[in-house]
This record gives structure tokens, sequence and C-alpha cells, in this order.
DNA sequence: TATGAATGAGTCTTCATTCAT
DNA sequence: CATGAATGAAGACTCATTCAT
């Protein structure tokens, strides 16, 4: 055999046979798939086989049972986030700019993905037995994101310091999936919908609501 | 049949039949009692008849099918929402007053019924394919609630005409609803937990997160 | 409604809905059918169901799972036995005689019982979780039947003292059961087969096998 | 290919191949070892595959489907049972030392191989349907082996004419079995259990179990 | 109307077997 | 021959819904 010949035959292997990492990404997408179209109870593992182009058989060589699936997700999600909110932290930027970068990159996000943002701002309601507490929830993790900003401003003087980081955070992300949804459910182009949303947010959140003219109401 | 029987067989009907809203009613709520306890899907039929003190057929009779459950228990808690709004609208309150009003009702509803209040922040999950279009959803509702505030503000000068509406209604619920959330997870007495959430929300909100001295961030 | 109508309308319910001990019964029964035509392993739920006239989901009804079914069939044959151990210790027989009578009512059972028989000899490679440990299992049951007379001849002085009573009710059983066995793959008339085989047994096991002659081998 | 890589490759597989009936005995005890932990239902492909150390598909060059190695596990305790009683039918031992004996290698291989023991006690509730019918059942063969030898007793005269060597082979499997179970669920070493077993089960087996002084029980 | 036993379509999951490499 | 990922038929079990009483 020719070292050519061999080379080939690896490229064949290379096509046909996908390492598991593989595999594992191709069903993770496709449940994803269904999950964000059907929501998770009306997902049925055949039909996350058919999305990925296996058999139901094949999927149990990749994730113990159906909400491992579910789990796995999340992990790979809270991954991505994490891995994003250290670079951001290792940047020097101002907790106002920090906000502003992280809200943009949910929006990028829901953007680009529709199916894994809807299915992040949904997932509250999954009955997911297995995710074990040490692994932290996606939206907790979120939360924390936002409220360890906001008490870094909080820190360095820049924030009031007689607010709650953590309502701050949720009023942030409400507003932010609020946006979100209504992309799900409207005609508008998702772009046009986002387009300026993160920085209407951080200034409303940093002047607050009243006219400067008269701040009572 | 003698009379005697029949008399009993009367008694016996006053002591089981209830008129049928009556009964209505008595279904819904042990369905919110189970649903919040166990989530829509791990809450069976038979589940919900046991805890209505009734047998599965009974609910049949007065639903169509477990979503139209669902779907009723947000008929009437829109209904109540709505009754509510409108005595709030009736009132000589300002804006700000009533922002703080509906979130004051907000965290009540959640103190005194944590089952119903539990339910409503989780129903976007629910798979209800039956609830009709020109049926409001609930979170709209309240959504359009604050949304309806907010434009009153703005009309009457007092709060900034740049800012979107529906955006601050959503920072308002987020916050709202991460509190709630939270009040399910934690050991902390409720009570201790919503107190003077709606005023530090809604101080937040009106006068932003800046810290006074500086305006930069 | 007369007391005649009263009457009628309860034999009416009487034909048509079943206790539920008897459809427990009937579905038992139903699985001691199948389970010794196809073995424990082949046999499916929806075999037993088939078999019982009944659809599946009834079956769950009545049994907590697959195994259960099992449980209870020995749970009921276990009960048998006792019953008929303990009137059979309330007679004045000796021990000699019991052990026959025990006998006689093993080869009655698989004559009447063919499929029950079965069942009881093959039982004990079924994996049954379940059968918690105070259950006495059936065929430990039987074993210390056997013991238990032996160890009263022993008591009386009829049968010797330096014999492990575990070890010949061993003997007597698996005598028995090869027998039982026997006529399973035979064509011969089980009545024929079974005919004087406890007293042959009995025989053998009283007086040993040697002829009276010769005492050595 | 170049020379080099060729030498490489016949070293590879002269370490891996073995020649055929070496595998086949290697995937033989893998089973054995398998199917009396786990049970025959229990007992996976993969966890043989396992246990060989190999992979499932090896499995299928050897043999056909899970049914034959089953099969042929018994094929092979077959074999050795018949040549040890064909050595045994060699040896000039009376009838009653011969049943001792072959009582003795019981005991002796359930010591050694507490695994094929279990199995080969167990294995009644097998569902082999492809065991063929000229492929004598191990226990029918071991049941054989000791009629055979009570035959010759009786052709001898030593044992009594009017016995059925069937039935006295049941007895002596019978109570040979039942120790060996007892043996399985006991925390007594097996070495002490089987301590003189054979020897007890003989002498009832000879003399009866009556006590010499009174022959009426 | 109330009852609740019966129904059976629908799910998840397992595992013997195949086959491309 | 060895490999082991892929297959998919088969089986246990659930539960919304019906209907005879």
């Amino acid at each position: 055999m020719s070292e050519v010949s061999l080379i080939i035959s690896r490229e064949v292997i290379a096509l046909t046979k996908k390492n598991p990492s593989e595999r594992k990404e191709e069903i993770r997408k496709a449940a994803v798939q269904v999950i964000s179209n059907l929501g998770f109870h009306k997902t049925t593992t055949d039909k996350i086989a058919e999305a990925a182009g296996l058999s139901v058989g094949t999927i149990y060589n990749y994730f113990e049972d159906k909400e491992e699936i579910l789990s796995y997700i999340f992990e790979v999600e809270r991954e991505k986030l994490k891995s994003f909110f250290s670079d951001l932290n290792d940047s020097a930027q101002s907790p106002a700019k920090k906000l502003r970068l992280l809200l943009d990159r949910h929006f990028e996000m829901a953007l680009e993905n529709k199916k894994e943002s809807k299915l992040l701002i949904d997932h509250r309601q999954m009955p997911v037995r297995k995710v074990s507490v040490e692994i932290l929830d996606y939206s907790i993790l979120l939360k924390s994101c936002f409220q360890s900003i906001l008490e870094e401003g909080i820190a360095s003087g820049g924030v009031r310091d007689d607010l709650d980081p953590e309502l701050i955070s949720g009023m942030i992300i409400g507003a932010a999936d609020s946006v979100v949804v209504k992309s799900f459910f409207t005609d508008e182009s998702p772009d046009e919908i986002f387009k300026g949303v993160s920085e209407r947010i951080i200034r409303a959140l940093l002047h607050g609501i009243l006219s400067s003219k008269n701040q009572q109401v």
C-alpha cells in the first residue's frame, strides 16, 4: 500500500466515520432544533434522531437518556458564556461598557441562533432532574455575570451603593428577554428589533426614566 | 321508589351536587395546587381529580380536555388583573404611584397565593395549543398594564419621551419575577424578601443606578 | 326506587363490573398460562393482557409492574401450600404418612394445574428483584415443610438422628421434580406417570435402595 | 507499504490473532463468567465481549448468535462429563463407589468452578430455542449417568430391582443441587458445606432414613 | 351528573445483530 | 479477522380520554 493510498483511506474514514464529539455535537444541534420548535415535552427521542439523521439507538450511544441531552445543551451554553465573560473581565472596560457588551452578546446570540436562544429563555420550566447542584444553571450564571459587573461598579464608586445588584440584574435580563420573546412572535425582522436595544436598556438603567426637567412623577 | 328514599336521595344530591360554576372553581383550584407542585407535565388528570375530591370522569363534564383547565386558570387570572387595573385607573394616582401599586399587587399575590404565582411565572413553557389568539396571554396583559401607565406618564410629561415603554415594562416585570423566583428557592421568609421590593424597583427605575456625585461610569 | 329494583341494579353491577380481586385473579391466571408456555422472559405484558382479554393498561391498574405479577403468583402458591401444610399438621398422621400426603399433593397439583406446576419448578431462575426477604420463597417453603416433617420423625424416634433433614428434603423434592419435569416432555399420560410415585419415593427413602439380602454394594 | 511496516503488521497480527479454537474458548469462559454473575437475560453481548477483551463483532465470527454461545457452553460441559463417566466406567469400582465418585466430581466442580456450576443448575430456565434435540441436555446426561450406575447395581444384585432408577437418580441430583444452591446463598465456606456430603447422600440412599431399631414410622 | 375501570396510542429505552473500514 | 458505531425492532410502562352504570 503506497503512502498515497494510506492517506486516501484516512480521508475516506474521515468522511464516513465521525469522531464521537462530532456526533455528539450533531445530536446536540438536532435536539436544540427540535426542542425549540416543539418544547421539551413534545420532543420525542425519535424526532431528535430523525432531525440528526440517525436512528434512535445511536443517540443512546452518546447520551444516557433524554434528559442528559438537555443537560448537555445547557452545559455547552454555560461554557460559552463563561468563556465570554472571562474574556470580558480581562478587558479594561468600564462597568457600563461591560454591561453593554454582555447585552450585545445576548442579542447577537439571539440573532444568530434563534433556537438556542428560545431554549435558554424557556428552560426554567423543564423538569431536569439530573442537572447536579454544582453545575450552575444557565440563568443563574447569566444573572451572576451582570451582578458581578454591577458590584464592580459599586466598588469603583460609579454605581449607587444602595442598590440590590441581584434586583438590577433581574431588571436587565427581564428587559432583554422581553425583547427576545417579542422577536419570536413578531414579523418585524429581528435585526430591526435588536438594533440599539442594548443602548436603550443601559441608558434607561443608568439615568432612570424620569424626564430631566421634572424629577417628580 | 318510596317517598322516604326520594327524600334521602334528594339529601344526598344536596350534599354532593354543587352548582356548575362552584364545581369548576373547585377543579380550577385543585389544578392550580397540583400543577404548581408538580409542574404541568407531571400533573395527571387523576391527581387533579384526587385533589378536587372528585373522580376523573367528572372533570370532563366541566372541561373539554386537560389543556382547557390550564386555559381557564389563566382566563381567571387575567380577569382578576383586568378588574384590578380598571380600579387602579379609576383612582387619581400619579403614574409612579400606580406602578408601585401594581407591583405591590404582584408581590401580595405571590405572598398569598404562592401556587398561582409560580404558575403564572412558569406558564410560558406549557404546551397549550388551544389558547386562542383572541384570548390575551396573562404576561402580555401584565406588560400592557405597565406600558399603559408608562405611556400615561410620558403623556403627562413626567416620564422621558425617548423611552420604549414596552422595554421598560419588561424591566419591571423581569425584576419582579427574579424576586419571586428567588422566593421559591430560598429559605428566607417571603415576607422578608418582598418587603420594600416594589419601592426599590421603582426607585432604581425612576432615578437610575448611577451614583449622584458621578454621572459617568 | 323499590327494594326490588335496588337489588336488581346491584345484580347488574355484579354481572358487568368485576370486583378488583376477581380481575386480579383473572390476570394472575392469564399470566400463569402465558409464562409457563413461553417462560418469564418471553412473556410480554401485551401477551398477558391478550390472554386475560384485557388491554395492557388495565394490568397496570392491578399490578405495579411485570415483576409484581410474578411475585403475586408465588404469593398465592405459598399461601395455598401454607394452608395445606397447616391442615396436614393438625391431622394425627405418622410422619411417613405426612410425607406421602405432601408428595401426593405435589403431584395432584401438577396434574390439575400443569401450568402452575411448571412455573413453580422453573421459578428459581427468574430475576425477581422485588420479592422481599421476609416473604419466603416457594421452594424454600416447600423444603421447610418436608424438613419439618422429618424433624418430627427424628424427634419421635422413627427417623435416624444422624441425618441432615435439609439434605433429605432436597432428595425428596429432587425426585418429585424429576418426575414432574419428565411429564412435561413425555407423551405418556401424566396420570400414568404419577401413579404410585409418592409411594415409591417414600419407600426408597425409608428403606434405602439396597437389596435386603445383601447390605453391601 | 514498506517492508518495515509489513513486518510490524505481522508482529501485530502475531500478538492479536489466536487460533480459532482458542478464541472460541476465551469467549466461552467470558460468557460463563458473565452469565453466572448476571443471569442469562441480563447478560448482553457487549458484556461478554468486554469480559473476553474483544469487540462484539468478533464474537459473531465464532458464534452464529447469542444462544449458540449458551449451546456451546453446555456442549463443552457435556463432553467433560461424558469423558469423566467413560473413565469411571472403565475403572473397576462397585456401583456404590461409582455413585460416590460421580457425586464427588459434582461437588468438586462446584468448588473449583462456582460459575459453571451455577450455570449448569440454572440452565433449565434459559430460553434456548436452537439447542437441537439430538444434543443431549446436560441434566439429562447427568441423570442418565446415575441411572446407568444404578442399573449396573441392579443387574449385579446389590440394588433392589423394584426401584425406578430414573426416580432414584432424580433423588440424588436433587439432593446434590439443594446443597450446591445452598452454598450460593450462605456465608459458610463451600468447602465446609461440601465436606462429607457425597458420603451422607449415598449413606441415606443406601440404607434409608429409618432408625434401625424401629422400622416403622 | 358522578363514577372509575378500561382503553390503547404514544414514549423511552435496550440490545442483538450488521457491516463498512 | 477485528472493530465498534449504527441500526431499529421490540418491550415496559404512562396517562388522557371514554363510557357503561
